[in-house]
DNA sequence: GAAGTACACAGTACGCCGTACTGAGTAAGG
DNA sequence: CCTTACTCAGTACGGCGTACTGTGTACTTC
């Protein structure tokens, strides 16, 4: 089984451990010596010590003192336990209340607290989530931001999609500004060493003539940012673009701030 | 090392294994039994008929009849075998001439070819690149995309990061589509029977009163689609805001339909 | 043509992984 | 008190990428 996938088995099970449902811990035998609570705090520490890669069974346990198996009597596998680390740094996000504020910097704030969680954990961007997790910290992230989006005059399943396409945006940057950085921690090389080695190995094998464009802007790109992703760029760029076509659906029928209301009660 | 990154080694040697320079491919010895482009075709089809997770050293290997170790005097390592495979279906993508029509046209035509690209091989979309491949065939594609965003008023920084949004955007969607139906067929249930166990669970232990937009929007959207994403729905919807989004920095300056100029010759 | 060398390919081995299974000891329920 | 349910340690299995070793082949050079 691969490494970074969620949602394996039972939901039962897996909603009980959200939940940290009590009627769902043992009653008998002999006193437990960690808590889910600690076997997570472990995994999300070490996952953002040394990448989402670095959180085995093994290691995790080891971080623990404990024996790898011994977690399986906490979590029923490793899919559910990066279920609940994931829900675990959602239930920490900052959360700043901004009713009362325009549409857009109230999706900006959304925006920027979401970047803010790929930025202290990485490998939150990286987990990929089959089924929706459905605990009390992505609920609660979910009520928060469907707020950003209420009384705009949106339909339910308008907001819905807005708030996925916002995220996903910034999902997809923050994977981006991820394997940059990666790459780059990966080998020694920076981007300026690596450009400078493969620069001219690419010059003498790529005709110019065939590729006008792929030379010109991509050589234009690279050098205005002195690499050829720049994530920050990308980020800025990116969500104005988001806004604007959010705008189209929000202020539709009106001049700019039409759609505006006050959220229901 | 894990087993989904591309790119880990010698750039000159990627270089030119991406570009089967043949000055690369050695003088002496024995016959080759096999060559780069039967390794890299293996390796496709393994992972389009049972996914990235299959294609390993030994699987790759045993489709060609040869022990695994045989496979690194081809090639240096799994992540430039995955270099090459993403070159090698970047080549044979589709790419229908657009010019002359509508900007909007021609970017959902990249969209569309991009898509379908993620259609076909669904691997593509997760794999993660960490410096740009660089081969041949995602240059020739980089170039056709470019095409389409050449002569709208455009700089060239801007032409790359519209570009990188737009394509950020559907690689984005894929992924989610993909992982949505890995989750259909992980465990055998449907969305429908997954919602039908997990939702009184759920219901037990949630409070509606403290989550009411995350309840009334998450059932209208679960209810919309049938489940919890759509990705099909999500596509079109979030095509159609990227577009928008672009627009403004394509339109600016005039009314719609502004900007537009023949490309540069 | 002989010698030397560069290479292809097979095989074995190492250190990882997730986790199934076994067995010993412990504490609560009846 | 005894039975039962549990925790935790240990071992083991089948997978992974790939380092290393050995054998035989074909080209290059003399």
């Amino acid at each position: 089984m691969p490494s970074d996938r969620t949602s394996a088995g039972d939901p039962a099970r897996t909603l009980a451990l959200l939940w940290r449902d009590p009627s769902a811990t043992p009653r008998r035998g002999p006193a437990r010596g960690l808590t889910v609570d600690a076997v997570v705090d472990a995994a999300v520490t070490l996952a953002d010590r040394e990448g989402l890669a670095a959180v085995t069974m093994r290691r995790v346990a080891q971080a623990l003192e404990v024996v790898p198996m011994t977690l399986y009597t906490y979590v029923p596998g490793k899919a559910e336990l990066l279920d609940l680390m994931l829900d675990a740094v959602y239930a920490r996000m900052e959360r700043a209340a901004s009713t009362g504020r325009p549409w857009r910097t109230r999706l900006t704030a959304i925006a920027g607290e979401n970047r803010a969680l790929f930025e202290i954990h990485p490998w939150s961007a990286a987990v990929s989530t089959l089924r929706p997790s459905l605990g009390p910290g992505s609920i609660a992230k979910y009520e928060h931001e469907l707020a950003a989006l209420d009384g705009l005059g949106l339909s339910d399943v308008e907001m819905d999609d807005c708030l996925t396409h916002l995220l996903s945006f910034v999902q997809a940057n923050a994977r981006a500004a991820i394997e940059a950085s990666a790459a780059r921690a990966a080998d020694g090389r920076t981007d300026q060493q690596w450009w400078d080695q493969a620069g001219p190995l690419l010059a003498r094998v790529l005709d110019p003539g065939a590729y006008p464009l792929a030379v010109r802007i991509g050589s234009a790109a690279g050098a205005a940012r002195g690499s050829a992703h720049d994530p920050e760029h990308a980020f800025h760029f990116g969500l104005a673009r988001v806004l604007d076509g959010l705008a189209t659906l929000i202020e539709r029928g009106g001049p700019a701030g039409a759609g505006e209301r006050p959220p229901a009660p």
